[in-house]
DNA sequence: TAGGCCATGTAATGTGTTACATGATTAG
DNA sequence: CTAATCATGTAACACATTACATGGCCTA
């Protein structure tokens, strides 16, 4: 349910689905994105539910654009979704789930291998987070607090993505060192077969 | 795709349906979780493709019970999944999206609300996680390195949570923080009208 | 005897991705 | 002339949730 939501807060200024994906591509990204073939058919549903309106206006280049706008509707909803508390879904996470089979491998070095990978894709996205950051303070100033209403909001959503990707980047130095300590106290592990198990001691749960 | 590798995963251990569920209740919860009536189809749909056999047995309560064990090609698919680099998705966080929008609501106190019902569910859920990683600790001792295969790669899967939460925690507290400070900067902004923006300025992107 | 656990599934609906299909305008 | 951008959408498929449907055994 929650791509509706975004619609409608996306929507406090009139928009088309074009516009929309822009806006995706742009600042929100980084917690939430859509492909136009999902937003269309969205776009329309809300209108059938008089949440949005929309008309049909030429456009200097290509076909006339569908711009929607928010109905009284469409702005209740939008606040009953805000005020209905955090919606904390159930997160998933599959390279975690890689992670956890990935003794099946029953090489290390793969292991390893991929902490490496995973290292590096986390650190490219926390230096782009960084990067808005910069740009966001040589705008308005090191003080979000008296940012405007919007600025502090999303400056706080920033922040999340800040400290939550940095933290993962920093458990994959954790767990880097402690594939090195293992490689370093038990040596033939790495390079044992692949399909034996090399232990038969209980896992943690 | 990531249903059919977790069960493929869970199955190098032969299992029901019913097991498999109740294995997402205890050890994979914190980064997957699947239902019931999501799990049958796709073990169904696994057995078709030839990653799964299956065979009733007896069940001592209840119905017969369908036991599903790994064929080679299963144990091959895992394997192509596991060494396939990390599968970083599209992660989606509704209550981030809230957050982003919530300048909408016109009253600062609903979003300290809404921040300190977020830090209350991350605090217990990382609880949870320190609790998890108490009892292996105590069951296998302080030294992940020296744990076996599977434990370490579970134990390093745990790691992340802990510190994904706690970042995530840290950062409801610094946003506290600087709601408070707005506060008190701005004692009006708190009381304002809902429905007026009470700031023309441009908001950081 | 009531409720929980064991154990199976189907049906309806909702959400999201990929591929397909079209065509004008503009910048290099 | 070619590729990108603007701008619309549909169709097929994949993935996920909620509700429905059944029924025996065990414990309080």
């Amino acid at each position: 349910m929650s791509l509706d939501h975004i619609l409608l807060g996306l929507l406090r200024e009139p928009a088309t689905g074009y516009d929309l994906k822009n806006a995706f591509s742009e600042n929100v990204r980084h917690f939430w994105s859509a492909e136009l073939s999902q937003i269309y058919p969205t776009l329309k549903r809300l209108e059938q539910r008089r949440m949005l309106r929309s008309r049909l206006e030429p456009s200097p280049k290509g076909p006339n654009r569908r711009v929607y706008t928010l109905t009284d509707e469409g702005r209740k909803e939008l606040m009953r979704w805000l005020r209905g508390g955090p919606a904390v879904g159930t997160e998933r996470f599959a390279y975690l789930a890689q992670l956890y089979f990935m003794d099946a491998v029953g090489d290390i070095d793969e292991t390893r291998a991929f902490m490496t990978a995973l290292r590096d894709h986390l650190s490219r996205w926390l230096a782009q987070l960084w990067a808005v950051e910069r740009e966001v303070i040589a705008a308005y100033g090191d003080a979000p607090e008296r940012y405007s209403g919007a600025g502090f909001h999303q400056f706080a959503a920033l922040r999340m993505g800040i400290h939550s990707v940095g933290s993962k980047v920093a458990w994959c130095d954790e767990t880097l060192a402690a594939i090195d300590r293992r490689l370093a106290s038990m040596p033939h592990a790495a390079t044992a077969a692949g399909t034996e198990p090399d232990d038969r001691e209980e896992s943690p749960s």
